[in-house]
DNA sequence: CTTAAGTGCTACTGAGCTAA
DNA sequence: TTAGCTCAGTAGCACTTAAG
């Protein structure tokens, strides 16, 4: 498939995820559209503001997992760039990809138990997968700070649309026709990749600078966002918003090299997944 | 007054980088 | 070589503010 040119024709959205208890407050959607060589984009919410009024704070995991699967299923001609871990360093994968996905809920009762199994069986060490290194990734996938992340994003996202034949992961699947693709994406190795590393989450003037400074880098690179929209992204303090606009520009970039994963990517991208960025 | 919602703070692991 | 620092984040707690 050519996906530079059929990839294109598709809606992308970026995600930025969270596995937290008020996780609708958390997860930020962005969406839009290739247009020539620019990015137009057309959206960016938090899940809560999509979701039936009354139900943002209340609304525990389980609901706001649901409604991003239903946000998923919905955009069946659309590709999604998620910033979530679809998969374990090689060393800790017993079965093949879908396999590992399929008993993944049954086999790891709880987030906190499955940290505790991946560092057991690591031997205490946070091993980290071949494309995380290269595309440096500050933490592995099961520590502290992200095992809740990677946990969730496994069990009631990737996992149920997975086992219902309802989305193309990729590389791992076949892209078809008809069904929504989605990718592993990294915003934070994105900002290494174009040397814009600054601190940009937090209140004081300087982060909100660095929010500002990020947004015109990227839309100096392509990137058409209105003014309505810039400023409710700089606004955020938490730096969520930027981060699925990030997310959502990683995917447009990523779209012309999804064909030349097999080739460029890790023997082992088949079963440890591959982090776009 | 009562309760829900928001804010600010701390603790928590390991790895990689830099300065000395 | 080593100390010090920062980093894909979240939970719990004390406290303040808003809504009724």
């Amino acid at each position: 498939m050519d996906f530079a040119a059929t990839g294109k024709k598709r809606r992308i959205f970026g995600v930025d995820f969270s596995g937290a208890k008020d996780s609708c407050k958390k997860i930020w959607v962005s969406s839009g559209r290739s247009v020539g060589s620019t990015l137009h984009i057309e959206d960016c919410y938090r899940l809560a503001d999509q979701m039936g009024s009354g139900s943002s704070s209340r609304s525990g995991r389980d609901e706001c997992f649901s409604a991003l699967r239903s946000l998923i299923v919905r955009e069946n001609d659309a590709v999604f760039g998620i910033d979530l871990s679809f998969s374990l360093p090689e060393h800790l994968m017993e079965y093949d990809w879908e396999s590992f996905i399929e008993s993944f809920s049954s086999k790891y009762p709880s987030a906190e138990q499955f940290r505790e199994s991946c560092r057991d069986r690591a031997g205490g060490k946070e091993l980290k997968r071949t494309s995380e290194i290269k595309a440096k990734v500050p933490f592995s996938v099961y520590n502290l700070r992200l095992y809740r992340q990677t946990y969730f994003g496994i069990r009631d996202v990737i996992s149920p649309l997975v086992n219902d034949g309802l989305v193309c992961v990729l590389p791992m699947q076949e892209a078809k026709d008809g069904k929504p693709w989605l990718i592993e994406i990294c915003p934070a190795c994105r900002l290494k990749k174009e040397d814009m590393y600054i601190q940009y989450k937090g209140k004081t003037d300087d982060r909100r600078n660095a929010r500002r400074r990020i947004l015109e880098y990227f839309m100096n690179k392509g990137l058409v966002i209105s003014s309505s929209l810039q400023k409710l992204i700089v606004a955020d303090t938490e730096g969520d918003a930027l981060d699925s606009i990030i997310a959502t520009y990683s995917t447009f970039i990523s779209l012309s090299r999804l064909s030349e994963i097999p080739d460029t990517s890790p023997e082992n991208y088949a079963i440890e997944g591959y982090t776009f960025f």
